[in-house]
Order: C-alpha cells, then structure tokens, then sequence
DNA sequence: GATGAATGAGGTTTCATTCAT
DNA sequence: CATGAATGAAACCTCATTCAT
C-alpha cells in the first residue's frame, strides 16, 4: 500500500504540474495558442505525457479551470469561515479575498477570463461555470437578506446580489483586460463601500474622494460589484 | 469613376458579408472553432474570397470586432444625441440602449464575449478594446461630474464612473455566459436606478420611457432608498 | 454545367490518384506500412489533399478495395459474356480471365492479400469482402448446375461450387505468397482440367503429366479451386 | 543449476504467456490494432515485460507466428504418425487434423490469416511462411506419388499436391473469411472426397473415423463417381 | 472577380521503447 | 525481476493560404 501510496502521490504531483503548466502557457499565450507542446514545455514534461494523465487537452483544459475554480472556492470559505458569522463582514471578508486573489494571481486571473470567452461553447465548463455563478449568487442573496434582516433594513436581496456580483465580475473582466485602468484595491474599496453603503454602514477609511462627498441623506450611491473570483469559487 | 464607385461599393458590399459572417460563425461555434470555411459558408461565400477583401484570417476577426464596437458606439451616440444634453438622462439612455441590445443582438454580444476572451493575446485588438473602454469611461466620468454639478453634490466621478462602467460590462458577462440568470431588462433596472440613487433622483415608471422622460422634481432618495432595487421589478 | 461537368471529371481523376497511389503504397510496402504520406507520394500528390477527396485514410483505404473489386468484377463479366451461354465455357473463361489477371496485375493482387488480412477487423471491408464472395459462390454454382443439366449428369452443384471458388483462392493466396512456387498458368490450368474433369470433357492440351495419367474410367480427379479474383469479382 | 533451470522455465513460460497474449490480441483486434498494451493485457502482463522477454514488439510477432506454426506442424506430424504408413490414410488425416484445427482453434486461425496478410512485407515472416509450404507440399506430393505407385496409377504428382495444398489453404482462408458459408467438415469430406477419387477409392463413412479405418478394397470411382460430393453431406 | 483545388505547416494523439524504482 | 512513468517519433487530420482557371 505504502508503494500505491507513493505512486498515487506521484500521478496526483504530475496532474499538478500540468494543470500549473496549462495555466502557465494559457496566461502567456492565451487559450487558442496554448498547445500541447507549450503547456507540457511550461510543465517542464515531454509531450507525450498528458496522455498518461489525461484523457486530451480538452480534458486537461477542462481539468485546470476546474481548480482554478476549486481553488478560489476554498480560498474564500477560509476567509469568510475566519471573521465569524456576521452576514456583512462575511461579504466584505470575501470581497476583500476576491480582489486579493486578482494581484496575487493575475496568472490565474487571465485563465479565467480566457475561459469565460470559450465557455459558451465548451458544454462542460459551460455547466461548471453555470453551477459555480448560480451557488454564488445564492449565497450572496442569502447574506444580503440576513445582513437587512438583522438591521430591520428592507432589500431587494436579488437584486442586490445581483448588482454586487455582476459589479465583481465587471471589476476583474476590465483589471484583467486592461490593468492600468485601475486597481484591484480601487476596486476592493468601491464593492465594499457599496456594502456597507447598501446596510447604512459608515465607511471604515476615508475613501478616494468618497469620503469627501456631502453626507447627504441616504448617499447610498449604489456601486454594485462582485467578486469574480468569488463568481468563480462558490 | 462611376464603375470605380460601383466596384468600391461592391468591395464593401462583400467585406460586409464576409463580416457578417465572421459573426455569426463564432456565434455559432465560438472564436476558437470558426475557421476560414465556417466564416465563408455563413457568409454564403466561397473560402478563397477572403484573401480578395481581407489580409487575412486574423485580419477579418480584428475587422469585425471593430464593426461590433463601431456599431456600439454609433448607436449609443445616437441614443444620447436624442436625449439632448442633461448628463443624467444621457447616462441612462446609454444604459438603456446597451441593454437593448444585449436582447437585440446576442449573437453580437457572444462575439463580443469571445473577443474578451482573446483580446489580451492579440495586441491588435487588446488596443482597440483599451482605446475603447479608456474613451468611455471617460465619457461617463465626464456625465457624472456634470450631473453632480448640477445637483451641487459632491461625487466622486472617477469611482463612480468605474462602478458604472464595471457594473455595466459585469452584467453583460453575466447574461451572455448564462441568459437564465437575470434578463436584460433586470440590468438595466438596476443600473438605472442606481444611477438615480447616485443623484438623489428617485425611481420612476418604466425604465424604458426614461431617455424621453423630462427631467421631473428629482424627488431625492425614496423612503430609505437603500433598496438596491425600490418597490418595482421583480 | 460544362465546368460542372469538368470539375467532376478533375474530381474523378484526383481520387483515382489517390486510389492507384493506394495500391501502389500497398503493394510495395504493405498495409500496415502504407501512411498517408507514402499513398500520397506514390500518388504523386501532397498529403493533405486526402481529406479533399475522401473522409481520410480508411476511407481511402476501403474505396482503392471496392476499385479492386469492382475492375475485377467488371473483367470478369466482359470475359464471360464473350463466350456466349454456355456454363462451362463461361466458368473456364471466368478462370482464364482470373488467373490472367494475376500475371497482369500482381500489384493489385498483393493489396487484395493485404486486405483479405485485415478484412475481418474492418467491418465496411468484411462486409463488402462477404457479399462478393457469397455473389460469386452462388454464381458458379449456377453454372455448374447448369452445366449438369445440359450433360445430364448428377453433380452436387453446392459442393462443387466450393471447391472450385475455394481452390480458385488458394491459388491466388499462394502465388501471391510465394510466386515460385507455380505460375498462374499452372493454377488455371490445374483448375480447368478440373472443371472439365467434373463434366466428363477431354483436357484440351496435353497438360503436364496430367494428360499422361491413365484414362481411367471417371479419374475425374477433382481438383478443387477457385478463383481468387473471381472470388472478389462477381 | 536447479535455480537456473528454474529461471529459464519462468522464462519459457512467460514467453509463452506473451504469445498467448499476442495471439488473443491479433484474434480480437487484428494485426494492425494490436499493441504492446493490447498484448500485454491480454497476457495479463504489465507492458514493459515485453523488453524482458523478446527483442521488440516484431520479434514477439514473429515468435507468435513461428509458435502457431510449428504446433501446426506438431499436430499434423502427431496425427500422420498414429496412421500408419499407407500414404493415402496419411493424407486424410492430415486433412482432417487441419480441419479440425480450424473449429478447435478460430482464434489461432484468425491469426494466421492476419499473418498471411502481413508476411510478405515481413522477410523474416515470409521466409518462414515459404519454408514451411516447400516441405509441406513437397510431403504431399511424396505421399501422392506413392499413393499412385501402390496402385499403379499414373498421376502427376506436382500438379495434384499443388491442387490439394491449395485448395486446402483456399477452404481455410474462405472459413476465416465468412464462416457461415460452410463448414470445416463440409470442407474436410470435400477434400478428403477429391483424395480419394484422385485414387479411384470409393467414398465411405464418415470421414471422422478414416483415419482409423482399415483401407477397404478400394472399390474404386463409385458410379459416375463425377459428382464431388458423392450422396451424403449436406 | 470568384472559385475551390492544392499545399504543407502544425496540432493532437498514439505507441514502442527505455529506465528508474 | 516487474512495473509503469517518461520520452519522442510519427501518424492522421485540419486549416490558412495561394493560385490556376
């Protein structure tokens, strides 16, 4: 057992480096010139290899997005699991580990959004992304309704949630397709502030400009935003 | 000169075709797998014609990205020349008319989606996409600072914009990769009025009178209006 | 129509290219051996015009055995006919003819060999090889019978029609695996005798040894066989 | 020595384990889908074993093909012996073995007409192939010419072993080919029937027993005795 | 100007063989 | 000795492009 173990082991590490490769070459080539012969140079493997571990390159495509996507899930569970059970902080918590992800892995980043474009016509990711955005929102719109519940604050959750999580995607399709336009932290500061604005929360720092606007009456300016890495997790 | 204008207009005549095609190949099929003989049989067009009219493979798909986008851009011009000079309702007949078309014209939306998803590998048309989005985004930047002008509020336009902007393109992402999600029609609710939000305006009737609509007393912010959507939709 | 008309022609011509590149690559290099690059050389040709005339390699492979089978069957039929009706006659020309053939045209009998090896495993081919067979067969048998009739003499025509179609292969099957051995000559001859044995006719010539052979009463020695090529012809 | 002697029985066996496996593989896939994985699998071995055990991939080929042969062989000799001497007796039971080994045996009979198919561009396969018809006809043709001595009849020797052996191979090759077009027994009475005629002894029982059976007073050509299939049989 | 036949580069995949464990 | 992971050659096929008609 010890040796099935062992090579259990190996075939997951290999698995690995080739999904690593396939995001590798996809973020530096793009998804239609990634071929097999540049995502196994990426993983530092022979060609011949991905038959071994996969059952094609579309498998293995497939396979990436697949933990991209399981990636960022888990990533935002720890940190929403981290700040307790209040149902804002929970959003702020994932929001802020969306755009966090965007700096720390752009790579991944420009993976995803290369999948988002062939998606609609990759039955199978199609289905994934499907899944992934729906159980997102929900749980977006189940936070939403608690968050108003617990402030006697009445919300058209679905829309809200639907507002935060398109203004998410939105904010990781234009860093990703253009990151001079602005920065992940700019992006971070507008969905939260949007949140908090949203429950009558002040805001925490002074934000850009924000801060300065006239505290008028209800100013909830609506930024909607949602995290795509969160759209994407989930 | 009057056949040099014939054979002119026939050269556009079929580049059109050929462009036309191109869109609805990768409507069908996505960018991926549309080659030069899908694009030419949507085109009813034989497969040696696009050497005639383009330079290219590549060159047709960057032509017809930039039809797609001068087409956008046309029309929103026109739906805000329409509207006549007040920022605010020119804001919102763009939302309207973004969205209008988001139902009009999914297959130009699905190009567009693919285009997304390639654009960071292709300079050509990453450029184009930048150029585009830069001159937009300051065009809506431009909107709001004069809207809150107007209303002697104090916004920060540049934030603002990017909300807007993002949302905006969020919502496209997200009805073109799943059209069950939400329709058109529920963007553009909410985009509009979080626009008004924005400037204190309250909600009114069916969105889509609103670009004809006379700038009535701005009622300020409904109730507590911290409803991302107030009574009405869904 | 007149350039629809030529295209067709040009459209014919390229596939019998391709097919006697087929049977070219097969006869000097085997089955398994023959590539599309070795047909296509052989043809004369490039490699990937393949796809422009048939689906791909087993296509190509599956038509040059039907070519085969179709100018045998059709040599076959032309010789028969021009003996007139009478049985034997037709069955001895049908035996001229298919032994002649093997002098004539040992390239395409060696692709013939090749493909009875692998027939059994492609189904198309097994089919195709099974209906031929079982035509012939029940041709020959006829001619027997009739031939029976006319001389009144009692003939199991089924067996008899084994013998000969199965001695006519074995024929072919060992000339082409060791053309040593005997000549085709030999063959048709052994098997005419044969046929005339069987209908109590007198040897046309002074066949080697045979015709020295005591005129026993009925040495109606049967000497099984059939052709080969007749097999795969009718 | 006792260690050695056992290294090289395990050796043997798992040769002969390989070839089992080479030899279900051809049977159930056919020559050309066979590989090293088929083979090895079928064997119920892991696919590196082959380098162990033989040169390469061909070798094992070659060995699987020499193995069906020379146990061919072995039969044949076995049941030659147990006859007797009478040329004529061993004949038929040669003929009959052979036809018993088509229904003991399809799948080593579908190997060897794939290896038909292949051999003549294999010089190894093909010289072997030729050998073993040299002996073989050439045994047939003493055990004919002594045959016709006993008996004082004058038969061209060459020509009728020629006819027996092919006709022999013809049966083989049309029963692999389609074996629902008769039967190996309909093909041993056949050819066991031209045996005897070709010596004027009398058809009898079932042939299963002739090998055992005391030669008869050869009543010679029955009847008209022209009929190749005398009254029994199908 | 329009067509589609021809080319050949390049992509994916399969496979025999080698070799570390 | 046995295993199967790793390699890279080579096969098939697709496709963008060119060019004669």
């Amino acid at each position: 057992m010890a040796i099935a173990a062992k090579r259990t082991k190996t075939i997951m590490a290999r698995r690995q480096d080739l999904i690593q490769g396939t995001i590798r070459s996809i973020a530096a080539l793009g998804y239609n010139n990634s071929t097999v012969q540049t995502i196994c140079d990426a993983a530092g493997l022979s060609r011949g290899l991905i038959g071994h571990y996969f059952k094609g390159k579309d498998d293995l495509l497939l396979e990436a997005f697949r933990y991209l996507v399981g990636r960022a899930d888990e990533e935002t569970r720890k940190a929403v699991r981290a700040v307790g059970d209040d149902p804002l902080q929970r959003l702020l918590a994932a929001t802020e580990v969306t755009f966090n992800r965007a700096s720390d892995d752009r790579e991944g980043g420009m993976v995803w959004l290369a999948c988002w474009g062939v998606a609609p016509w990759v039955p199978e990711m199609h289905e994934l992304q499907r899944k992934l955005w729906r159980r997102y929102r929900s749980w977006v719109e189940r936070m939403i309704a608690q968050a108003a519940d617990q402030r006697g604050i009445k919300v058209d959750a679905r829309r809200a949630a639907l507002a935060y999580a398109q203004m998410v995607d939105g904010f990781w399709l234009g860093w990703l397709s253009d990151r001079d336009a602005y920065t992940p932290e700019d992006a971070r500061d507008i969905v939260c502030d949007w949140l908090r604005d949203l429950f009558g929360e002040g805001r925490k720092a002074p934000v850009r400009g924000a801060a300065a606007r006239k505290p008028e009456p209800s100013s909830k300016a609506k930024s909607p935003a949602r995290k795509v890495s969160g759209g994407k997790k989930t």
